[in-house]
DNA sequence: TTGTAAGCGTTATCAA
DNA sequence: TTGATAACGCTTACAA
C-alpha cells in the first residue's frame, strides 16, 4: 500500500476531494464534514504533499540559507537568528553550503530558480558580475548578508567593519599597545578587502604604521596558523606587540602559533579576533573580539527576507549593522 | 512577464512540449531539435521547476541531514563527509536543524512524507517509543548516525563508545593518571548513557573508582563550565588527576573552568575529549580526544541511505565504526 | 524522431 | 455548504 493522496481520503470519507482540501485548510465546512474527513485522515495516516501544494499555489514555505563554511562558527550564531524569526514566521530554514567559490554561489543562486524555496538569504564570500547579475536576475527573493553592489537592487545587511577596526585599534593602543600587526583572510574576499581598508585607516588614526600584516589562504584555523610564522618575524625585529585578526578562527590560529614560539597572551602580544563568535568564549584565553552583529545581520536579514516575500516591489533597502567590542582575556 | 515553462519553450522553438523535454533530458533527438530546443531555452532563461518535476518523477534529488545543535564541532565534521558522499551521487544536501528534544525530532520524520527529500539523514540525541514508530512508518528511506533499536528496522552506524572509553582510559593510567572524573552530558540521552556505562566498565576494568562524575545539562560549552565545580571538590578531596568527558565541547568547558581554579592541564589535571572534532585542535591545550569516526559514521551512513533509495528492500545493516585516540596535549 | 494527451497531488473556480 | 473540474509544470506512454 503506498502512501494515500487527498483522493483517498476523500474515498474513505465519502466526500469530494475539493471538501477534504477544504477542511484540511480550514475553510468553512458543517460539524459533520469536518469530522468525517479527520477521521479519514487519521485513520489513513494522510500527510499532504509539500511539493503538489507549493506547484499549486506557488509557494514552498520554505527558505534557504547559504553559508560558505559550516566550520566557521560566525554562521552558527547568525543561523540561530535566521531560524529564529523565519520559524516564528512559519517557514522551515534549510541550510546549505556552497563553499569559498563564486562560481559555486552563482550556481546556487541560479538554482533558486528551480523552486526549492520562497526566498534565498546568502553571505557571499567573494562576489563578481555574474553573481550580482544572477541575484538581480534570480526568481525568488535574495537577500545578502554582506557587501553587494547597490546596482544589483537587493536587499542587504552588513556589517561595519572599518568601525569595528578602529573599536580594536582603540583599545588596543589604550591599553599601550601600539605594535599592531594584521592577520587578514583572502584580500580577495568581500570581508578581506574591507578588513584590509579598515585596519589601514584605523592606524592612520591613530598616526601609526602596521608592524606587519599577513593574509591567510582562508578564513580558517589552519591558515591561520599556517601565517602566523610571517608576522611573527616582526616580533624579532621590532617587538611586536598585537595582533588583529580578521576573524576569530584566524585569532586562535594565531594564538596557537605565538604560544609555540613562547610568546604569552596577552602578556607579551595582545591578540583581537573578530565576530565575536562562540568560539572566542572557548578559545584559552578567551579572546577579545570585535562584535560585527551576526545576530543582529541575521535577524534583520531574516526579517528583510520576509518583507519581500510579501511585497516584492518595495524599494530595497541597505542595512547597516554597528560593530562593538567584547572585551576578554586576550588583551590587557 | 513571469517566469518561462516548457510551455513556453515549446512555443518559441516551434516544436511540442514532449520534444522539449527529450531534449533536456538527454533523450534521442535530431541534431536540429536539439539546436532549437536549446536556443529557445537559453533566450527565455528556462529553468525547469524542480517540484514539477519530483511530483512526476517521484524524486526530489534532495536528501535532508538533520543535526541537534550546529554548534556542536561534531556536526560539522560529519555534515563535511554527508556532503561529499551525496554531492558525488548527485543529489543536493540540505541541512536542518531540530534541538534537543525528540518530539521535534518525531515532528521532522513525520514531515518527510510531504515529500521534501528523499531520504534522511538523523542523529537523534534522545529516543522514544514514537520516533521508533515515525522511522518505521516513514514514507522515505531514513538511516541513522546513532543507536536505535533494531525493531527500528532502519540503517544505522553508530560509534563504539565504550571502546573509546577504554582507549581513554587505558591511555590516562598508562600515564600514570588514576584519580579519574567523568563529566558527562544529561544521561537520558542516548550518547550520554553509552558514555556512563562505558566509562563505568572501562573504571573496572582497571579495578578503579571513580573520583568523581557529573552530569551537564547539555552537550554544550556553557553546560560543561557549569557543571564543572561539582567535579573540583573532588580535586581537594582526593586528589583529583583526570577528568574525561563527554564530548569536546564539555571539555574545553572543563578546561576553563581548570583554568579559573589555578589548575594546570596536563600537570596537573589531564584532561580527555570525545569526538576528536575540529575544536579539539583549536582549543588550548590542543585537546587529547576519542575519535568516535565522525567523519566515517557520516560517510557511511550517506551510503547507506544512497544504497536503499536504490533497492528499499534490502536487509538493514547496523554499522558500528571502530574508535581511535587522537593524543595532543591536555594529557601528559 | 516527433506530437498528443494523460496524469503526478494539490488548490481554486464555478455551479449546483 | 458541497462537488466536479480545470489548472500548476513537468514526464512518459502511446500514436503518428
Amino acid at each position: 500500500m503506498s502512501r494515500p493522496t487527498i483522493a483517498g481520503v476523500a474515498r474513505a470519507a465519502g466526500v469530494s476531494v475539493a471538501s477534504v482540501s477544504r477542511v484540511l485548510n480550514g475553510l468553512p465546512a458543517t460539524e459533520e464534514m469536518v469530522e468525517r474527513v479527520q477521521r479519514a485522515v487519521a485513520e489513513l495516516g494522510y500527510v499532504p504533499d509539500a511539493r503538489a501544494r507549493s506547484l499549486k499555489v506557488g509557494r514552498t514555505f520554505q527558505l534557504t540559507l547559504a553559508v560558505a563554511d559550516v566550520g566557521n562558527p560566525v554562521y552558527v550564531t547568525m543561523m540561530r537568528a535566521v531560524e529564529e524569526v523565519v520559524s516564528a514566521a512559519g517557514y522551515r530554514l534549510v541550510v546549505t553550503t556552497t563553499g569559498p567559490d563564486v562560481v559555486d554561489e552563482v550556481a546556487l543562486v541560479r538554482g533558486m530558480a528551480r523552486g526549492y524555496a520562497d526566498g534565498l538569504l546568502i553571505s557571499p564570500l567573494r562576489v563578481d558580475e555574474d553573481l550580482v547579475k544572477s541575484i538581480r536576475e534570480c526568481e525568488v527573493p535574495v537577500v545578502v548578508a554582506g557587501n553587494v553592489p547597490a546596482k544589483a537592487g537587493v536587499d542587504t545587511v552588513r556589517a561595519n567593519s572599518p568601525k569595528g577596526m578602529l573599536l580594536a585599534v582603540d583599545h588596543l593602543v589604550a591599553r599601550g599597545r601600539t605594535k599592531i600587526a594584521f592577520l587578514n583572510g583572502p584580500a580577495d574576499t568581500v570581508p578581506g578587502a574591507a578588513r584590509a581598508k579598515g585596519f589601514a585607516d584605523a592606524l592612520k588614526a591613530h598616526d601609526l604604521e602596521a608592524v606587519a600584516t599577513a593574509e591567510a589562504s582562508d578564513f580558517t584555523f589552519a591558515a591561520g596558523r599556517a601565517a602566523a610564522p610571517e608576522l611573527l618575524v616582526a616580533e624579532v625585529a621590532v617587538g611586536l606587540d598585537a595582533v588583529i585578526c580578521a576573524n576569530d578562527l584566524l585569532a586562535v590560529g594565531v594564538m596557537h602559533e605565538l604560544a609555540a614560539a613562547g610568546l604569552r597572551v596577552p602578556e607579551d602580544v595582545a591578540v583581537v579576533g573578530m565576530d565575536d563568535s562562540e568560539l572566542a568564549e572557548q578559545s584559552f584565553p578567551p579572546l577579545t573580539s570585535v562584535n560585527l552583529g551576526s545576530a543582529e545581520r541575521g535577524r534583520r536579514a531574516a526579517e528583510l527576507l520576509l518583507a519581500r516575500i510579501e511585497d516584492n516591489d518595495r524599494t530595497p533597502r541597505r542595512i547597516v549593522v554597528q560593530p562593538s567590542l567584547s572585551i576578554r582575556k586576550s588583551t590587557p
